[in-house]
DNA sequence: GCGTTTACTGTAAGCGCTTTCAAACCGAAA
DNA sequence: TTTCGGTTTGAAAGCGCTTACAGTAAACGC
């Protein structure tokens, strides 16, 4: 029998056996776009968790062209997957709310449920990652006046890190200043826009807490742009510890985040719920203090 | 009856129609693996590429794991897509010979096609784009001893390079010693054991061309621990261009290759052979030289 | 030896769509 | 009114697989 088979090398078709079956054995991967460091690493952590798992990884970037003709489309869903990875907005709450009610697994990545849905996350520990960078600024460094330069407006793992800098302010007795806090983007040129609007401002800045190291990097070029020397005048912290980070001029001070980690591990969520319908409802990562020189350490 | 559809929010299934037509209306992606600088923008000109012409994208990776059970699985195949993009050596001879026999659909990418088989390639201007960084090299820095530390074996992105850097020493009438030629891979640690070893021969060396940026970051490291300083005691130049490259400590001399464009070029080849039946033989994108620190310019 | 359970094999239905073909229909020309 | 071309509509077949079920054969216990 299985002499035949592969002498005839006859595989099974898999579209037939997923009309039979209603099954797939496919996971979708929902993106907005794939720009940025990130997402070579959270790729690679997904595409291992997937093949690992014995599925099929499918892409797809919701992001619209100028001037496409077609309307929002979902084409990943209960039709062509057995469950769903949500990078954080890349699907709206109305279709994650469809879903959630047709009962189709989904897990979602940097992102939390809707309110009442109850879907599975997974996240880093931002809040304590940036808690931890911001009181070694203080505690060691001696900096008070640092800018938060903030990600994309509504980005969770963005809230968060703002949060633990708050926290990490207030537990040392320094007044949270506005002033001190400028919107910038998870990107080189925004980390820049928002460098430049913030030294307009011309408050005093002991240190920069870009929200992740991508901003990060257009933080150090608009600082050079402006004649300051980091860190002598002025501190640059990170987020995320990309590859690039430790290469920078001068190497960035940031917080480790497991992001191929993550990636995996939502895959194992995933997985887990497609099979037997369970998954945590949160799942947080360890972040990692890493102090390299442009914080003003040796 | 539009509004029938839109009022039962009927959507068609996938696998139902895909039996039926015997279309998938999904594109393929083999690799290895996904890992190095290099997959992000090849990815994202992938992706763009395939959703442009309103295909799906399946990515599967062929690298084994320790130990893991299954044969080789060809994942991929003309059940679950329309046609293939099959990076470098992903696919072995046999499956794509047999892929070839049965008219299925297929684009090399950073690959010729074996021989007697005419599958359509993208790639780079390798040996052009290193000719003329080696050109730069020997007649305005003025180096005679430029090293050569290869990528994988059997890689042809680095045959060519090293053929683009063979001829320009031909032309220079430097004569090829190799002695100057030293194995590495395209990843960082191959990069720097790469040089540790050229540095144990003891040949004179003025410059080092690594095969790619990825290896000429291990190559800054590897001289860096050796006390050397680069450029003033050797240079050193890459070829990719990532986005790292120039932010690394000195900016890296390279040759920019258009990796987000070949993805997408790749794609644009394949549909256009999945649709009307045709494509070019070979697309080479052009490369640029981009001189930066490392190679002792200014 | 017979009745009963267990195992195996083969058959048919059906997954949700496309496609083909025939039948029905309609308007225009004879 | 009849006839013909063209268009619309409906029904049926089939894509390649799974699965449930019936049917047959084999094994078992009394």
């Amino acid at each position: 029998m299985w002499a035949v088979i592969e002498a005839l090398n006859y595989s099974p078709h898999p579209a037939a056996r997923g009309l039979a079956t209603r099954r797939t054995n496919t996971l979708g991967l929902v993106l907005r776009d794939i720009s940025g460091e990130f997402f070579g690493p959270m790729l690679r952590g997904i595409e291992a968790g997937t093949r690992e798992n014995g599925f099929d990884l499918l892409i797809h970037c919701t992001n619209r062209f100028e001037g496409d003709a077609t309307p929002a489309q979902y084409a990943l869903s209960e039709h062509n997957s057995d469950g769903l990875l949500v990078f954080t907005d890349s699907l709206d709450e109305a279709e994650l709310r469809r879903l959630y009610r047709a009962q189709f697994p989904v897990v979602l990545l940097h992102r939390s449920s809707p309110p009442g849905l109850n879907i599975p996350c997974v996240s880093f520990e931002n809040k304590s990652g940036a808690r931890k960078l911001i009181d070694y600024l203080i505690e060691v460094r001696g900096y008070r006046r640092i800018a938060f330069l903030a990600g994309p407006e509504g980005t969770e793992d963005s809230y968060w890190r703002e949060m633990g800098y708050r926290e990490a302010l207030a537990a040392h007795g320094i007044a949270f200043d506005p002033t001190l806090i400028e919107v910038g983007g998870f990107d080189e040129i925004q980390g820049k826009m928002g460098v430049k609007r913030l030294l307009e401002r011309e408050t005093a800045v002991d240190a920069i807490f870009a929200a992740d190291d991508d901003s990060a990097i257009g933080v150090l070029e608009g600082l050079r742009e402006a004649g300051l020397r980091v860190p002598e005048d002025i501190a640059v912290v990170g987020f995320d510890d990309i590859r690039l980070s430790k290469h920078l001029t001068p190497p960035l001070t940031t917080v480790r985040a497991p992001i191929e980690t993550a990636g995996r591990e939502a895959v194992r969520q995933l997985v887990n719920l497609v099979r037997s319908g369970t998954a945590e409802r949160l799942v947080l990562l360890p972040t990692e203090l890493v102090i390299r020189h442009s914080c003003g350490a040796p």
